[in-house]
DNA sequence: CGTCTTATCGGGAATCATTCCCAGTATGAC
DNA sequence: GTCATACTGGGAATGATTCCCGATAAGACG
């Protein structure tokens, strides 16, 4: 299970909900929990439901077009990140406002592999996020 | 607010339930929840209640006494890591057993250092935690 | 266009980990 | 011993996320 990430996308139908959601999230470049979109959509006066909402933030991680972090606090937030195609990359997150830019570090992948090699561990994949305060937020 | 890790240990009291829960921790070089942790003592015929558990994981975190993973699933697993002296490090853990190997990587450290330092954030911490199967759960 | 199949909705119930509350209990100081 | 109070624990409360399932609408076909 799960020993590659799903990159292959299914027929899906294409809804005013599911189009709401993406649009949701691209309109910022910050990590969002689904409550909080969910919030924003109905504010904004849409008609949807949490479950869908919910539904669709999965459905984009299942096709790749996002990546999720957990929050310290366990809560799950969303961001819509470059395609599949897009190579493996990590963030650095604004701990305030939830700002991130898309970081890589080749060598930090290279050391990953090699330390759980080293160890015997196969069938390795690893988080790396890190949490800081941006310019805006540092005042 | 969390500017510094929380190393100073104040004055506690010594009470069974602590360390029955420090124990259940010891016995295992796993990240074990704190679910976990309490239906073992429960089984062990501790008697100790869900929430002391928790209380006493949460206060060895803040004594530094022990360090916590956030599973994918969103769920708080914790493990005995040498007290507050010891070095900063990661974990390379088992996603089929949850044995856990403490790693370091200094270049990772002074990498993502630098690269929060040249998108202007500040108050940086990282989370690096490395997933695979250890050799003998590989089979 | 109508019709039909069925993926998708949505809202409320159900789960589940974690936190809160607070009266009862036991630790450590004097 | 005695006392102040930190620690307990069981049940209620919280909050995010998932489930359930009848209602709705997307898309294929004629």
């Amino acid at each position: 299970m799960a020993l590659m990430a799903a990159t292959q996308q299914v027929k899906r139908r294409a809804t005013n909900q599911g189009a709401a959601v993406k649009d949701a999230l691209a309109a910022e470049d910050t990590f969002r929990s689904a409550q909080d979109v969910y919030a924003t959509l109905r504010a904004n006066g849409e008609k949807i439901g949490l479950s869908t909402v919910y539904r669709h933030l999965q459905i984009f991680v299942d096709d790749g077009l996002a990546d999720v972090i957990h929050k310290p606090d366990g809560e799950s937030t969303y961001r819509l990140c470059g395609d599949a195609s897009t190579t493996h990359h990590h963030h650095l997150v604004c701990r305030s406002c939830g700002k991130a830019v898309e970081i890589e570090g080749p060598a930090v992948e290279t050391w990953a592999d090699k330390v759980a090699a080293q160890n015997g561990f196969t069938d390795v994949n690893h988080t790396v996020e890190i949490f800081g305060l941006c310019a805006s937020c540092a005042g």
